[in-house]
Formats: structure tokens, C-alpha cells, sequence
DNA sequence: ATAAACTTTCAATATATTTTGAAAGTTCAG
DNA sequence: CTGAACTTTCAAAATATATTGAAAGTTTAT
């Protein structure tokens, strides 16, 4: 396989997975093109190579920066801005964990604490019921936080190393 | 709060947490209402407490059995289908993780093995940077996997256990 | 100060996804 | 066998999401 239609097929299924995972396509498919880019690219390199508007590309270069994912670099007697993505893969998954842990685990584990709070008979089955379900979503919540708080914080090599031994 | 406003809360919230990770609000809406149901209830049930349609839920509760998190059961007398879901958290956690692995990340491992033999010299940048996302993408991959692999052959205890005294 | 080069915004448009509901299909008691 | 009770299907409608592109905004060189 040819190195170009290798890159097409990576940012089209890049994109693809993503919207399986609440990923915008688009999103993904810059950032693969990212991914796969060995020297920062332009907003018109973007709208060219994946053949999409400029407002487009604006707005989903935006939100990855808001993730943490690309970073607007100047380069010195350039007027354009250039992009750039973080290559190494490690850290990549360390920021999309800490984002959606830090937009999507917390609050939804806050707001599990509040409902727990329920008026009423404990021993009334749908009462008990409710409070055991809420609970147990909040306890294996507070227990992922551990974990991929512990992932975040570690070197690859935490991972790759005394992490992997465990799991022979 | 009272029980009925936290349920309708929880239901609300379960649904729109679902959509932040690719599952549509409505069918995370009638296994967040299945698992704070403490008998099996029937489509009627699901449809006037939801407000959706009959073939609303159809669909939905056959994909929610497609992945293996409710059941459908026949009460003797009643002509009606019940339907009822696992309540026990780990025990959902392990199933969604199972099927997602299935479903998402079996065939993306896959088709990155395919694009990591590319024609061209090794030594091209480009080439080489290919390579290395890919592969850094494959293996992250496969980490996860074994990861996951072993939380859903491990018994809660394990979660909860040795694997936390790990993390303090 | 001016204008060219570039970036951002956002209302309108296009696309994709979800939902409906009526018709077709199935099951089952009598 | 018949028809009532129930389930499934799926084309059409509704809704939600993503994309465009032109106008407004900003920056920079001269």
C-alpha cells in the first residue's frame, strides 16, 4: 500500500471511529491529518487536503486546541498560522482522559451524590432500589476517577511496565 | 427531593450522558428507567413513562438486548412481553466494555496492522512518522485491551480490592 | 492611515440521526 | 380457523447536528 492512500485511509476511519465515541468526524479527521503531518499545516492545507470550508476548519481547530490536542504555532516571516498535533500517543490519551473525565465523569458523578439524597422510607423497595443503583453508578464512577486519575498522573512506562507484569 | 423527581432526574441526565459517548438518549433513557424499575415492565410502560412511541422502543430495547444489558421475560398468564435489566453496575460495566472492545476497537487494531505496511523507504520522514503513529496507536490499542480484557475476566473484588491498593 | 492578508463569526443551508405511527406480521385462546 | 392481542417494520416526518461562505473583525507591512 502506497503511503498517500495509507494517510486517506487513517483520517477517513480515524473519523469514523470517532463518531462512535462522540467525536464530530470532522474533528477527528483534522486531527488525524494532524497526526500524520511531520511539519505544521495551514488552515487552507486543512480545507484542502480534506476538502472543507474555512469556517469549518476554524471552528473544530478550535475546539481540539480547547482539548488540549493542537497547538497554534507562528513561525517567524510566515503571516499565516500553522498547526501542529501532539505526536506522542501516550500523552494524547492522557488529555482526552483528563478532559472528558474533567467535562463528563465528575458532574454526572456530583449530581449522582444529589440524588441520593431521596426523602422517604429506606426500606421501601423502590426507594432501596433507586439508592442502591445510584449508588453503585457513583462508587464504580469514584473508582474509574481512580484509576485513569492514577493512568494520568504516571509515566508510559508505568503502563507499559509494572502495570502490564500484573495482568500476565 | 422526592423519589419520583430524583427517577425522572436520573433518567434525564443518564440520557444525555449517553450522547457525549455515542449512544443515542433514548435508548440510555429506557435502561436508565429499566434499572431503577424494580419489576419487569412491559413496552406500554416504557412508552407513557417516556412519552415515545411504540416503535420507539421496539427498536431500542432490541438494540439494548443486542448488547446484552436487558432481557426479555414471559410471565406466565400475561400475554404481554416483559422486559427487565441487570442491576448489578459492575456487572453492565463489564458488558458495555466487552461489546465496545468488540465492536470499535477489535476492527480499528485491525485495519491499523493492515496500514503499517506501507511501500517506500523506511527512511522518508514521512514514511517513518506514519509508521510511528500508527504503531504508537496500535500498541496503545492492544494496552488497552489487555487492560479491559483482564476487568472483565476479574471479579468485582478485584476491582475494588488489590487493584485500588495499587492506586493509593 | 491604508489596504492587503489573514482569522473569526454566525445565519442559512445541508446532512445525518432519531422518532413516529400506521400497516404488516405473528401468536395464541377459544 | 378466526380474530383479538400483541410485536415488528419501515417510509415519512421531525429533530438535531454539522457545514458553508460571505461579511465582519483583526493584524501587519508599508
Amino acid at each position: 500500500m502506497k503511503l498517500f492512500e495509507a494517510r486517506q485511509q487513517f483520517i477517513s476511519s480515524w473519523g469514523a471511529f470517532g463518531t462512535h465515541w462522540g467525536i464530530n468526524r470532522t474533528m477527528a479527521q483534522i486531527h488525524a491529518l494532524l497526526l500524520v503531518s511531520v511539519n505544521p499545516i495551514t488552515q487552507d492545507d486543512i480545507m484542502e487536503q480534506l476538502s472543507i470550508s474555512r469556517g469549518n476548519v476554524n471552528m473544530n481547530i478550535r475546539d481540539l486546541i480547547g482539548w488540549g490536542l493542537v497547538e497554534r504555532i507562528i513561525i517567524t516571516g510566515e503571516r499565516k498560522e500553522f498547526f501542529t498535533a501532539e505526536k506522542d500517543i501516550w500523552k494524547v490519551a492522557t488529555q482526552i482522559i483528563k478532559e472528558r473525565k474533567k467535562r463528563e465523569l465528575d458532574p454526572m458523578i456530583r449530581l449522582l451524590a444529589q440524588l441520593e439524597n431521596i426523602d422517604g422510607d429506606k426500606k421501601d423497595k423502590d426507594v432501596k432500589q433507586f439508592i442502591e443503583v445510584i449508588g453503585g453508578i457513583k462508587k464504580l464512577g469514584g473508582q474509574a476517577d481512580k484509576v485513569l486519575g492514577a493512568m494520568v498522573k504516571a509515566e508510559e512506562n508505568w503502563f507499559t511496565g509494572s502495570m502490564l507484569k500484573m495482568l500476565k
